[in-house]
Formats: C-alpha cells, sequence, structure tokens
DNA sequence: ACGCCGATGTCCT
DNA sequence: GGACATCGGCGTT
C-alpha cells in the first residue's frame, strides 16, 4: 500500500510536490513506529481513520509529516519523506531559507518547512482538503519498480524493507549506493 | 564524499 | 535521564 503514494502530489496551499520516497510505520507489528504499544495525546491521529495527516515534532526543531492507511486502532501510518516540488517554488526558497532547489524538499522535516506544514496541520483530512492540505492523483502512475529499502535513522526493526522510493529521482533523500 | 556533532522539545522509562 | 522516523555545519579523506 505504502508505495502506491509514489507519484501522487501532496498539497499545502498553494505549494505542492510530487512524492517520491516514503517508508511505512506499521503499529504493534513495527518496535519503530510511534504507535507501537504507546497510545499518547501526541500519536493519537495514527489511530484514527486513513487519509489523515499526522505530524510530529522531532529533536527539538523539525516536524515530519505521515499520512494515515491502516483501520482503526491499527496504528499505521506513511512517513512522506521527499518530494519533487511541483508549485509555489518562490514559497518553498522562502521557507527554507534559499537552499538550492534540489534541496527544498529532500528529507521528511525539510518538506514540512517547504510546505509550511506544523502542529496545525496535524489531524488534517488530506481527501477532502479541509485543512489546505491533501493528496492528489494528477493521472501520473506510481512505478512499477521503486527501490525497496531498509528505513532510514532507526535502532528498532531496522531491517524491515519498508521504505520505497522513485528509482532515478535526484529528489531522494538518501538513494542506496552503487 | 563521508563522518562527527550540536541544537533543542517531547516522550518514555 | 536518555532516546529520538533530523538537519546543517565543519572537519577530515
Amino acid at each position: 500500500m505504502a508505495p502506491a503514494l509514489l507519484g501522487k502530489v501532496l498539497v499545502a496551499g498553494a505549494r505542492s510536490g510530487r512524492i517520491v520516497e516514503v517508508e511505512a510505520y506499521c503499529g504493534d507489528l513495527d518496535p519503530a513506529a510511534h504507535s507501537y504499544r504507546n497510545r499518547s495525546a501526541r500519536n493519537e491521529v495514527m489511530f484514527g481513520p486513513a487519509g489523515h495527516l499526522y505530524v510530529y515534532f522531532t529533536y527539538g526543531m523539525h516536524w515530519c509529516a505521515n499520512a494515515v492507511c491502516g483501520e482503526i486502532d491499527e496504528g499505521v501510518a506513511v512517513l512522506l519523506r521527499a518530494l519533487a516540488p511541483l508549485t509555489g517554488l518562490d514559497a518553498m526558497r522562502r521557507a527554507r531559507g534559499g537552499v538550492d532547489d534540489r534541496d527544498l524538499c529532500r528529507g521528511p522535516a525539510r518538506l514540512c518547512q517547504a510546505l509550511g506544514l506544523d502542529r496545525g496541520h496535524d489531524g488534517a483530512d488530506l481527501v477532502t482538503g479541509g485543512g489546505g492540505v491533501w493528496i492528489g492523483d494528477d493521472g501520473v502512475r506510481s512505478p512499477a519498480d521503486p527501490v525497496v529499502t531498509t528505513r532510514v535513522g532507526l535502532s528498532r526493526n531496522a531491517d524491515a524493507p519498508w521504505r520505497w522510493y522513485v528509482s532515478g529521482s535526484r529528489f531522494v533523500s538518501r538513494p542506496v549506493r552503487g
């Protein structure tokens, strides 16, 4: 299910980008997931209905965004790790402090900064777009052959092959070498 | 190109 | 008190 998000478009107001890299986090099957065992005010959205945005704060300064994908109470969500910018690049450049365009959305915290996503978007409905954020489909097909790897930056359940990215995209945060 | 490290809030033990 | 789904800067190859 998670790789089906590759090729879709994440939209936040006038800014948007094509999803090129995702990771799945799988509730009580996955010791690396925020929803593994612990249910709290922070991760409550993860246990809600699919199609909502779960935004969390980490390392004292960064926001990261997930699309909730599981059944109610399941705690499954997909971390949006990188986008190929499509629209609103000037706003992204202002938000990101004039970095190279390639780096605007190349990483989960970078894409949140570029699109202006933070706590105010936690729980936003990605289907209706009521919170100004949604995931759209402009007809671009998900790649038939995404690269599958282990996830980035984990210590627990680090071997699960639950990261997918668009092969050859220069906007992927950490391509496998070779 | 690669690796270390500091920043800095929130959650969990 | 320690870990953390990170990033950017600075140092070394």
